[in-house]
RNA sequence: CGCGGGAUGGAGCAGUUCGGUAGCUCGUCGGGCUCAUAACCCGAAGGCCGUUGGUUCAAAUCCAGCUCCCGCAA
């Protein structure tokens, strides 16, 4: 199917060859089921159950209000729904309004990044349980930002978990597990993205060995569990005391979006992308230390990093080769980025 | 009506306060130097200064409306 050729192509390293064709035939497409996820994450494995099963509705969170242009953003998964003409649901607080969701009659519910806890009433529901995708090899990084942790930690592995849905955040018994390793260059969108596929590949693997019961489940290690929860703002400030790895990771385990950020001239700048600078250089943390044609070094607490794609308030991204047509070298050398506003 | 920044040759910017020949750093093209070059030297092309209207002898610059972009807050 030529769908999925973006996968097989991208992940023949850790992903065995699956046939869809032959696996998926008509009965399959009997299974109703209610897909629950909100961002560009939950998008692939939306897909990927289209085309496999019945899905019979999507839940997702509320339409955000964008008010710059007082428009209204979608979340992904509704706009894959609507293409597909499968009826969205949006509830405020699924912990009091789910009936909707029971009407549908699942025989199976599967989330992933939803953003909401989920009441039981839905987790007992259908006949083959509600199942999770999740982007960690659990019980490491439970939560809502396990993919961002993991690049900010400096990982060299990570993976996606197929498990129950439980009551407690990512608490449920693991059905599969598939890891992958993260290269030293990845940020977090392209990490992200393969996750995301090679969680539909796991998800679309597993729910036959639900359906036909030879499925095991496993509990978690309730010893090693850890936690990803959403970054915050003050996750994204670089602090240059740390060491030039630590601040490289940071930059690209949020590049490009929110970005990690620190201030030059009292004004926020986001860097995008980053490279390590093994020379050795003088001067105090954040001091840009070293300007050349297409880069500038900033001095951490050990080590020093070269900024090569940066963001500055108000103005568009743009390679730091561009960004330095635009200001004076000599003004720019000396200068200290700082974590705070002044 | 949430707050703020921006729109100037292909790119990033200056010039706008105090109206009066469009400038910088790159890129592109041509030539030169060199064993050679992303290095250096010389030269050229390329802008109705986002859009519409107003004020003026004269508007990138002042005034008003509009469009699009960006950051923050949600």
């Amino acid at each position: 199917m030529a769908s999925y050729r973006k996968s097989d192509e991208k992940f023949q390293d850790t992903l065995e060859i699956w046939d869809y064709t032959v696996s998926f035939d008509f009965s399959k497409k009997k299974l109703r089921i209610v897909f629950m996820g909100t961002p560009s994450f939950a998008v692939p494995v939306l897909e990927g159950l289209i085309q496999n099963y019945e899905v019979v509705m999507v839940v997702c969170q509320p339409d955000r209000k964008k008010n710059r242009h007082g428009e209204v953003i979608m979340p992904d998964t509704k706009v894959i729904a609507l293409e597909n003409g499968i009826p969205v649901f949006q509830p405020e607080n699924i912990r009091e309004d789910y009936a909707r969701i029971l009407a549908m009659k699942p025989d199976m519910i599967v989330t992933c990044a939803y953003g909401q806890f989920i009441p039981k009433e839905i987790i007992d529901y259908p006949k083959y349980g509600c199942i999770n995708v999740h982007g960690s090899l659990l019980p490491s990084y439970r939560g809502g930002a396990p993919i961002h942790w993991a690049l900010i930690h400096g990982d060299k592995v990570t993976g996606v978990t197929i498990m129950k849905t439980s009551l407690k955040m990512d608490a449920g018994d693991i059905i599969r597990m598939r890891s992958t390793s993260i290269e030293d260059d990845e940020n977090l969108e392209s990490l992200y993205e393969r996750l995301s596929y090679l969680g539909r590949d796991l998800l679309l693997e597993t729910i036959p060995t639900i359906v036909d019961g030879t499925a095991v489940y496993t509990k978690q290690d309730e010893e090693k569990v850890t936690f990803a929860l959403n970054v915050s703002k003050e996750d994204e400030k670089i602090d240059f005391n740390k060491s030039n790895l630590e601040v490289y990771n940071l930059i690209r385990g949020l590049s490009p979006v929110p970005g990690a950020y620190c201030f030059l001239h009292s004004k926020r700048m986001k860097v995008y992308q980053a490279k390590i600078d093994r020379h050795e250089y003088k001067g105090v943390p954040g001091e840009i230390v070293s300007v050349s044609s297409d880069s500038f070094t900033v001095l951490c607490g050990d080590g020093a990093i070269k900024f090569l794609d940066v963001g500055l308030e108000g103005k568009k991204r743009c390679l730091v080769k561009n960004f330095l047509n635009g200001v004076n070298h000599n003004e720019l050398l000396g200068k200290v980025l700082n974590c705070e506003k002044e």
